[in-house]
DNA sequence: CCCAATTTGTTCGTATGTATA
DNA sequence: TTATACATACGAACAAATTGG
């Protein structure tokens, strides 16, 4: 683990904590501290960094208020890990009109990799000739088809991806991305609106093409702020919803 | 103004900042600090809440981070206050499909006090016996009608107000709700779908019957975390789309 | 079951820097 | 220039939760 402690002397324009979180993010985008993992405790942190207490709560306070760290008094500060049993909700925010929230059951559609095309690249900062893997997803909830994700993901940061991996992987998808690639997804960016079903769709969610649907497209950025994940969902909101998550 | 200084002993179950942070959400929704104005100095609240500086800053903390009060290094720390300025995007989540945000123009299409129905009275709070005041506005992005808000609020609240109020406002709606009534929106509940147009939303917005349209059900809290606003948006997602608001 | 060590949470306060009026 | 107000940085003392012996 090779902290540089030389972040006592703030940069012009910055501030001693901001300096601190940055190699706090830095290490952890640099993979030295895993996720579910503790780091080390708020003293040793003081003595890497040289800095008092309060600045290192300070530097840390923003980073669990972004959910990217989590605390527990008595235990120790660990690295947020995407699982199904916290982590799932975080991103999936679909209810039922009732507001109850389920567990999705999971097929995979379709799987490739191809050349990115023109959105993807925009929205991944890739460039045209970059390849892509490109994959499809249909979500059940409460047994009945509700939901259609058409995901792209660069292909230079997943190369070794199989469709079998996303098969047989025991979690989320992003708990995937986090275990066997080192990628984890801290924020997203949604859009959203409402369309017809195109007969694929329409098939696949078992409603008459044309129905309305809602559109969400997301891009999911990882530590460094970097798009690694693109994705068009088409949800069927007979019975279901998209609850927007609270600020905060 | 009549602050209390006994929260130097916490209640049981709880903390000295959060007593602290309990005690100026109620002078905000008492309206003891009206929104816009300066909230006395740091030091000034020390010594009326007895509690040390940084005890303080921690309760104000978490006030800024909720948008419910703004610190200005220099100034003072501030009211939020909803205008067109600053606040209006606060909860105005349209954009294009580039992601530009422009400000609406708006018409009054309806309005009416009448019994409160069935799903804004469980929304809102209300028993089924109570008034509600009733309208309905149209708002244009860039000369297009683009999205109809079914607004209802509850009578008692808002007793005094009149059409020509609402007509006339110099600025938005929520400002208005701060500005006359005492009622700071601060939090806001929203829900997604996709539907068809119906005929009287369809005329409104210019399309065909029948054709998609996002529904956008939200309700709107105050400080004390009531309910004071419930609003159906129907909105014509061809050149717009609704932007989640990021976290934070 | 209790104790001790560890770790985060809360509260205290001081000194100094920066922005504003 | 001066006074005021928030921002940053420092660190001490104690409380509360957890873990392992």
């Amino acid at each position: 683990m090779n902290i540089k402690a030389n972040a006592s002397i703030p940069a012009v324009g910055t501030t001693l904590y901001k300096e601190v979180q940055r190699e706090v993010l830095r290490a952890l985008a640099a993979g030295e501290w895993k996720p579910g993992t503790a780091i080390p405790a708020e003293k040793k942190l003081c003595e890497m960094f040289s800095v008092s207490i309060g600045t290192l709560r300070k530097a840390i306070d923003e980073l669990v208020a972004e959910n990217i760290l989590i605390r527990h008094q008595g235990r120790g500060t660990f690295v947020a890990q995407h699982n199904r049993a916290q982590q799932m909700f975080r991103f999936f925010n679909f209810t039922d009109h009732a507001g109850n929230k389920t567990y999705p059951q999971l097929s995979l559609i379709s799987y490739a990799k191809r050349r990115v095309d023109k959105v993807a690249a925009e929205k991944l900062h890739l460039s045209a000739s970059d390849k892509a893997i490109a994959f499809t997803n249909l979500l059940y909830l409460e047994e009945q088809p509700v939901i259609v994700d058409d995901i792209v993901l660069p292909e230079p940061l997943f190369a070794s991806l199989t469709e079998e991996q996303i098969r047989n992987r025991p979690n989320t998808l992003y708990n995937l991305y986090q275990t066997d690639f080192g990628i984890s997804i801290i924020r997203t960016e949604e859009r959203l609106r409402a369309g017809t079903a195109q007969p694929r769709y329409a098939e696949l969610l078992g409603i008459k093409p044309g129905a309305p649907i809602l559109e969400v497209r997301r891009v999911a950025f990882s530590y460094d702020d970097k798009p690694v994940e693109w994705r068009i969902s088409y949800v069927n909101t007979d019975k279901h919803e998209y609850a927007v998550p609270t600020a905060q």
